[in-house]
DNA sequence: GATGAATGAGTCTTCATTCAT
DNA sequence: TATGAATGAAGACTCATTCAT
């Protein structure tokens, strides 16, 4: 008894002891893992110390070089219960990602709302807030977490272009335009002038942590004043100074 | 002990209790045996062709997800051939780092040399040639690959802050020191104003790169433009902008 | 990228370009999935099967040539499971070296507590004792195996040394001396004769195991005996023989 | 167009594209390598400069952790030269235990052959000629490699024991029994006598070399005398000692 | 003959994930 | 829920051998 079926690019034999299936296959991809929820919490507080543990250790070593079974000993638990909390390695990194992304755009959403007097104030608040929340090591890992990862994990750097910098740079944009409209800036481009705003703040925040050197510490207070004075003499009309 | 070969359009397989052989029945095919060499010796290449392929690689995943196979692959050897010309993984990700830091390094000994005339003119020239450069990805990826790596090799961020950083943010940094001595700018402290020049640069870098939104693309003219806009204005005393 | 996966009758190989199932269409068989456990937890035992799964191996190969991989398989556990008990292959050698050596420093501590009596009889018991002994092949590896591989892990010797040799010597020396102190022996160097006792006993364990001649096996018994004889000749007093 | 065929074990199927041949695999068996004579010699003297190299690194590190690089190097060519004159890393060892092993089997017949005078002058000569040539490390570094590679090469053990130990022994049993039947020796088994003799030596070799205690150094001219006057009044008939 | 660049199978080791307990 | 023993796929690196030059 032997049938043999071939179509296309397959092909099918099968004889009393022999199934052969022999199909063109699809090019190279790797999907490797089903289409599930990838992060999910379970009960408790347990999924928190799991993050922040994994925070630390992301922070020390980077994500691959981090082991699960050192993110389950610092939270205190053992590597199988790390999975009863999340289904990968990788759905700890988005979680860790979206929680630290959370108060962000609330934040964001608080400024935003409350955005009602002088935009210069407001730009000024905003921008010690941030250098002072970014003086926190375990906050100012978080987009370098995010750049590091991004190219293995794209939805990293979407949940935090869409939570962090769309928010961000969107209620700042909202800002300079109404400063621009309401003559206290100069007209510049809000959408672009904001790259002014936060560009500097970045760049003090990587001087500080990556890029440290033990010689050179700027005292976050006096880049923030000199931070805010080139940028506000940039935006404000002239005469407008104060 | 599984063997399985596979060169041409044949295939073959042999398990500990299976032979399989399968072949395209190719209508006409020379012996192949005897036909171009397998490899030329061309050691001089080699090395710099390994760098090519690997920062193609960690470009698009990483480094810790890129495996040397893969690297040697691309470069067009085998994977023992890497390992003549470097002694690690991590001594490729180094070399190509130091590789990329180079002409850099040379770039601001040329601008510091011939920044002779007006400081804005040259910090100018500087924003524009660095925005330009950063258009290149296999350029704007190396800060990437260094801010995601550092946490690893802390070597790399070394390299970098050494050849990049200092030399880079020092140039700006004599031009604004001139540029305030010579009156043209306001007594801002160059040390801290470089941050104003270089952040923005990095943040249009980083929403162009890691976080670009298709329906949002600015550029780089219109950005290098009101970046100076602002920053001139931030800068000069009043009264000399031009 | 070639995957291929084989279990039971089955057998499926995947490329690039070919998709190839193979199924042996045996008549019967159920779903295989639950069946018995894949595996069960023995921590406990699992430490001393690795060692006798190596020590097989080691006898049969030599070190270098074992894999890991045929040790985890002879024990009946995964490669990875190994890694649980062992660091390294270099750790499972000297476990093995260990754990084959403290019996033999006991066995010395209790025959120097015991020998009270005649020292030739004492004597004559441990050549026995060691003498079986070695005629399993499992304990006769052992300082075959040390000397193979001494020369890359001088732990190894070092261990055998002190265990082994310095503490069977040391033993049989001070029978030696006892012998000499009471009259029974001639007046010789007790450091030195005990060369006389285990020598001819080592060789004829080589000659036995790995220069073994199948037209030539003397028996253990008559070597004892011929041993024992010349060796005690050698080393009473004259008129002293019984 | 297609056709199959089945038979035994085997399985053939031709169609327009594809030639599919199953065949039950022979047992599995390493043969790894033809039959040709798996040493040869080519011109000149870099084959004794090759072996010279070889015996230096296999003392030093054993056979398989020594590189065939490292012997080339030190036998100052290159790694291809090397196979120029030795078909494989294996073919080294087993020339150069081929190459130590000749003066041996000379050695013994050129003993053999004077050995006219009063065997116990004889035996001491050699046991004071062995124990001379065993202080060089290159020498007593043979036995070593043997017993080490035995497993892996049991091509060595053959070769050692046909021409060093057979021929060794041999030498010296037919002294013994000159001996015996001369009367001067008491009536021994001279085929096990031999042990007493060699034992000895190699346990003295194996104290001075592989488990060699600084501390405990035993000039080789006292060991030869302990050891020669035991075994002298174990072997000679009472009243005949001299 | 010589060289040493190139190959690629082989091996140790790691570690995300599963699952018996 | 919790543990951690067990798995096994994956990957860095080595090195005997080949072969273009």
């Amino acid at each position: 008894m032997q049938r043999a079926w071939e179509a296309g690019n397959n092909f099918l034999l099968m004889t009393d002891w022999l199934v052969i299936y022999i199909g063109m296959n699809a090019p190279r991809q790797a999907p490797r893992r089903p289409a599930q929820p990838r992060w999910r919490r379970r009960a408790g507080e347990r999924p928190d110390e799991v993050l922040d543990a994994a925070l630390d250790l992301f922070i020390e070593r980077g994500f691959s070089p981090t082991r699960v079974e050192d993110i389950a000993r610092r939270a205190g638990l053992s590597k199988g219960a790390v999975y009863l909390y999340f289904d990968s390695k990788e759905a700890i990194l988005i979680a860790l990602i979206r929680r630290a992304v959370v108060p962000v755009a609330e934040g964001a959403m608080t400024i935003a709302a409350r955005a009602t007097g002088d935009p210069r104030e407001t730009i000024a608040t905003i921008v010690r807030l941030v250098v002072g929340r970014l003086s926190d090591p375990r906050l100012s890992a978080i987009p370098r977490l995010v750049l590091a990862e991004a190219a293995s994990f794209p939805e990293l750097a979407q949940i935090y272009r869409r939570e962090v910098i769309d928010r961000g740079l969107g209620a700042l944009e909202t800002l300079i335009r109404r400063g621009v409209d309401t003559g206290v800036f100069r007209s510049v481009d809000p959408h672009l002038a904001v790259r002014n705003i936060v560009g500097p703040v970045l760049v003090q925040m990587l001087l500080t942590t990556v890029f440290a050197r033990p010689d050179d510490e700027v005292p976050a207070e006096r880049f923030i004043e000199s931070h805010l004075d080139i940028l506000m003499h940039g935006l404000v009309r002239s005469g407008m100074e104060d």
